[in-house]
DNA sequence: GTCATAATGGACCGATTGGTACATAATTAA
DNA sequence: TTAATTATGTACCAATCGGTCCATTATGAC
């Protein structure tokens, strides 16, 4: 019927995420877009109708990401071990180039708070979600007797994402990835005394 | 000799430092600047050269700032109540507004990682010397008695300091007071156990 | 082939960016 | 009063920003 897309729209979204991911929204141009993407002006509006609408499915597919590799965790490991799973994953795997780039959301929060409200919230939602997550896992074991009771799982969660933020904070400051990882032992020997 | 200067250059710092507190670097225009600080095109950039170099200016003024809250309540309080001081001086703070402004230090790190190296790198060397200040600190109690030697100094140090980038975090979403209070609550709870 | 449809590349847009030039105004030493 | 000096306000600059327009190209249905 007609002219069939030439770009891959998944992959180009792929680009655009990694770039946002590294260097925040304001700073992230057009054109430093498009070339990461590999396509042009014109098929960039078609397909994403602007910078804005595109950093909102970049978050998307981010969040979600993340609450995948949460969900993947859950499924195969007990509520006490879920902690260090998640972090490993998301802040120590060198493999996928995370260990320096921390996490979009939480660029995302810090770049844009006073800045674009909805842009904040769309990622504030996002980790919030990964917190009752956390938060669900922790109620189930609490049920089933699989983890101490004396904190309600909702202050277990609360301390996980707090020290989730913390470690991504450090993990964008220039550390060898040795202390960062003497950072990430000790935060996860606090969350050992508090479980 | 000549025509005296009509603004307050300390006012006018100030006004800068707040509003890049507030929306960062890059989101913070020269016209945004100029409004804030009260002075004319020709007066900022002959009293301050360029907006990076203001910007510079405004992350030493506000690390400067944190440490000397760090210092004065260093002076006056046993070294295990200074977590919770310096957390309540700097993030519960309403009469100066800083509750939900996060920390400039901590927003410039994330901000920047991937875009300045260099601006990054003076805001991590202030964040550095505050968790050394605690560190010292630490040590002095331990050495004096007044402290657990269970954990070195310098692991307590890094763990205060992960809670509080990560407090510095969760105080740019849009949480209730309250429910900013009950994290930093928890948060303490668990430096409680470690300590 | 022809036609309808849609993707592409590139020229172009006004607005805004950080920064400069310069004429004017205000001050003090002489 | 005059001269030297410096601050100020305004006009201006090239470069870049995100976004639009449109002529051209490529495709599938008929």
């Amino acid at each position: 019927m007609a002219r069939p897309t030439e770009f891959d729209r998944t992959k180009a979204l792929e680009e655009a995420m990694k770039l946002f991911w590294a260097r925040g929204y304001t700073a992230t141009s057009l054109p430093d877009l498009l070339a990461t993407m590999g396509i042009a002006r014109s098929s960039f509006y078609a397909s994403f109708k602007t910078k804005r609408k595109l950093f909102i499915e970049c978050l998307e597919l981010f969040g979600d990401r993340t609450l995948a590799i949460f969900d993947k965790d859950a499924g195969e490991l007990p509520a006490a071990a879920l902690p260090r799973a998640f972090f490993e994953a998301t802040l120590l795997d060198a493999s996928q180039r995370k260990a320096n780039q921390g996490c979009m959301l939480v660029n995302t929060v810090l770049e844009l708070a006073d800045v674009d409200q909805e842009l904040n919230q769309r990622a504030t939602v996002k980790l919030d979600a990964i917190e009752n997550a956390f938060a669900l896992a922790f109620e189930r074991a609490q049920q089933e007797g699989q983890l101490d009771t004396r904190r309600t799982a909702q202050e277990l969660a609360s301390m996980v994402m707090t020290i989730n933020l913390g470690l991504r904070v450090k993990s964008r400051q220039n550390l060898s990835s040795q202390e960062l990882k003497t950072t990430f032992e000790n935060s996860l020997s606090m969350l050992g005394l508090a479980a």
